[in-house]
DNA sequence: TCAATAGGATGATGATTATCATCCTATAGA
DNA sequence: TCTATAGGATGATAATCATCATCCTATTGA
């Protein structure tokens, strides 16, 4: 064999996280083959190499930004001390640091629309990616029963997505803040 | 002049029309020029005899997206005799109905990730409609000065825009009325 | 030291698109 | 009825992509 044994593997996780802060930046089309090859310092041909088609990427940078975000909330969640986990979650939801990096964020805010729209054959995966991000998730969030927790999970997830794409749409910063800053504090109230 | 004094007129807002409801539905690419001349009955030829290029396209049926939803909104608000105004927005807005169809709904839950995306050159125009649309909503909006409003236009409709988008996801009707409702009765309950 | 080979590079193909140049034709106005 | 012309159709071009076939080469294991 050409290169040390597990070569191939780095490789293929370097492309799969290059891809999945290149979706979150620019969209499912922007996650171009060519592209993301690039970043990893490849070129387009080898691809092949390494995913089935294009789709298996998406699938597999999903998966990756998922885990991503996924890991930072759960850190923030469990170094609380003091307060209630879920609201550690909110305020780096909602902090304007990740409302500027889009790609290291939550691909809900940065693809919901998208992903809503993808063909029938990747829908199961992606549900799927959004349960397990749920699941993850829900132990943190505010209530007595898991019935409480899913149902705050949902509406304070609602919330702080909707409040981030529509910061990310405002030319200001002041502005960005203010409705950030506006929805935490709504949500740090209403529980 | 070969065709009827408005004829141009007419076949020009056809065409945008058109484009606004296949760019809700499809995304910022999925609105292609052949496509939307298809929908339209005509051939991509033409299309440069009504737009400078694609660009003005989506300028202007973002425009009457936003027009749209906001007449559907105001109207419901108006007609809302008894309760308050606002809340007749978010029953309309979190109903079944408009979360299934994407293409009659609203430009943010459908598109903002794509609108944070756009080309600078384009930034300028959306954020007007986004003022614009604030602007006809604020007055239904809960609170007592204008601000007041302003603050609750921005957390009620990142809400709103977060569970619809949310349940465009989930791949069962059930699922997605619980979070629609979930959303609707948090709402309605918190101010 | 050397050959076998898998990872990667090059280049081609076929789709899909935005954009235009050019041609066609139905009707307004005489 | 006839003609000028603007709206629309046809077809071409260049760009961007996903996908592959083929070629290249550095390294492993003998």
């Amino acid at each position: 064999m050409r290169y040390p044994p597990e070569h191939k593997a780095k490789v293929h996780q370097k492309i799969v996280k290059d891809a999945s802060r290149r979706v979150r930046a620019e969209g499912l089309n922007g996650a171009a083959v060519a592209a993301v090859m690039r970043d990893t310092g490849l070129t387009h041909g080898g691809f092949y190499k390494h995913f089935g088609n294009k789709d298996a990427l998406l699938i597999e940078s999903l998966h990756e930004a998922f885990r991503d975000i996924g890991e930072t909330l759960v850190d923030a969640a469990k170094q609380s001390h003091a307060e209630e986990p879920w609201k550690a979650i909110v305020k780096v939801y909602l902090s304007p640091e990740y409302c500027d990096h889009v790609e290291r964020g939550c691909p809900l805010t940065a693809l919901s629309p998208e992903l809503a729209r993808v063909k029938k054959n990747m829908k199961g995966q992606i549900f799927s990616e959004l349960v397990n991000y749920k699941d993850r998730m829900v132990p943190f969030m505010p209530g007595k029963r898991t019935a409480d927790k899913e149902r705050a999970f949902f509406v304070i997830f609602s919330t702080m997505v909707g409040a981030v794409e529509i910061a990310r749409m405002l030319p200001e910063r002041a502005a960005q803040e203010s409705v950030l800053e506006n929805a935490r504090d709504f949500l740090l109230h209403s529980f």
